[in-house]
DNA sequence: TCTGGGGTCCTAGGACCC
DNA sequence: TCTGGGGTCCTAGGACCC
């Protein structure tokens, strides 16, 4: 146990984050039903629900048609990516005046740690509140601030502070708070974990904290000992636990492609593959990563899903080498023929840093290089749609110049608490 | 009701080595 | 030639988050 002074985390959340910045490019949406992520007979699913839209039982995640049928009157809006990128970015800047230890965690949330600002900031409470009104003037836009000795505590609370509130969980009060919630309530608790508990008799989080911390690893390994941790307010275990601000490399860099209709044509599947390639590539080299695994992900129309991996004697970041491994797993894997709903490519197991230029073929290699660097700066200039390797112009991308409602970053998450409301 | 796209983390089995 | 035990790497799948 550590004898150091209680931190003091903030966690903010936009409230209806991509439904609120419609409503700014907007103004007629305001207190309607409105459902943001595509319209409502298209294959997708929820991004964010407005309030009003909430009340029928819509929520994030909840496929678009299911959605329709629930709320016929509502309003279904195609997402645009570049405008909550832009509101993301002035809450970022609001939030930089308030603590250097800023970490946005999604595109409408973040985490900072406000340990030691109270000469500065005031007491928490106070500064909360003028984070909150400095948010609402930079942006126009509501928030919930949640104020916490952990990241969990602050999470939790923003989220009971909903919407637009503030609310303060005391050091020392955590377990109290947490006590009477539903175990569902905790993040990290889903669906099947939450039935799971249900099952042994745990509803509560407060119930959760009665149990012995053995018992709950002997019964659900690694997890179970994180949750006894969470039962009490720590940020025990994985994500939770490093330091608000901390810069993190990324894992795994994947793109994938639910197709309109499910589709059995090879041109077009490989064409697919063939652009999903040159994007992870892309990624790739923007962050200076080297993959060493490749996967393919395949997905059929009974929503039957299989992922093929592959590990590289030499890592890459270069477009064609992933698209060959992605094809090579793919026609090794595909029931040639059956219709296909999703294409994914990603790639994982980074190498950073520069030990891995290609021995065998140094000066191929530099090509390769060099072409994908021109192609790159030729897509920030123009536009994705401008240039790609020839497959890629083959099949089926021409029609996707427009803004594309499915790429959204999604809101989203389905847990079982969310359908319970519904 | 027919299920997006971006990720992280965990588990479990098999290969392979000592 | 019936069967060990640990460590590490690889792969597949699934729960979960926004």
């Amino acid at each position: 146990m550590s004898t150091s002074p209680p931190r003091t985390i903030f966690h903010l959340d936009m409230d209806a984050f991509f439904v609120s910045v419609e409503e700014l490019f907007d103004p007629s949406l305001k207190g309607k039903p409105v459902v943001v992520g595509g319209q409502r007979d298209e294959r997708g699913v929820v991004s964010a629900a407005s309030y009003a839209a909430r009340k029928f039982g819509v929520h994030s995640a909840m496929p678009l048609r299911t959605a329709a049928k629930l709320c016929p009157q509502a309003i279904f809006v195609n997402g645009h990516p570049e405008r909550y990128r832009e509101y993301s970015a002035k809450v970022h800047e609001v939030l930089g005046h308030f603590s250097p230890l800023v970490e946005m965690a999604s595109v409408d949330e973040a985490y900072l740690d406000m340990t030691g600002t109270e000469r500065l900031h005031g007491r928490p409470l106070h500064s909360a509140h003028r984070l909150h009104d400095a948010m609402k003037s930079a942006t126009q836009l509501n928030c919930s601030i949640g104020i916490g000795t952990s990241r969990l505590v602050a999470k939790v609370s923003s989220a009971k502070a909903k919407p637009n509130g503030v609310l303060w969980v005391l050091p020392g009060e955590e377990a109290k708070f947490l006590a009477p919630l539903a175990v569902g309530d905790i993040p990290g608790v889903g669906k099947v974990m939450e039935q799971k508990l249900h099952a042994i008799g745990i509803q509560r989080v407060g119930d959760l904290a009665r149990l012995d911390d053995r018992d709950l690893e002997h019964r659900f390994g690694k997890w179970g000992l994180a949750l006894a941790g969470k039962s009490r307010g720590e940020d025990a275990g994985g994500w939770f636990d490093n330091e608000v601000g901390e810069h993190v490399d990324p894992k795994s860099i994947g793109h994938e492609h639910t197709f309109d209709e499910d589709t059995g044509d090879a041109e077009r599947l490989q064409s697919t593959l063939m652009r999903l390639s040159e994007m992870v590539g892309r990624r790739l080299r923007e962050g200076g990563y080297f993959a060493r695994t490749l996967q393919l992900k395949l997905r059929y129309q009974d929503f039957s899903t299989i992922t093929r991996a592959q590990s590289l004697e030499q890592p890459t970041q270069m477009d064609n080498q992933i698209f060959d491994h992605a094809r090579r797993l793919f026609f090794a894997n595909w029931k040639p023929g059956a219709p296909v709903r999703l294409l994914g490519v990603q790639a994982s197991n980074f190498e950073s840093g520069s030990t891995q230029l290609d021995l065998l073929e140094p000066a191929q290699n530099e090509r390769w290089q060099k072409a994908l660097a021109a192609a790159d700066h030729v897509r920030d200039k123009f536009g994705e749609a401008s240039i790609g390797l020839a497959r890629g112009m083959k099949g089926g991308f021409r029609e996707r110049t427009h803004e594309n409602p499915a790429a959204l970053p999604g809101k989203g998450g389905g847990k079982a608490s969310d359908a319970k409301k519904a």
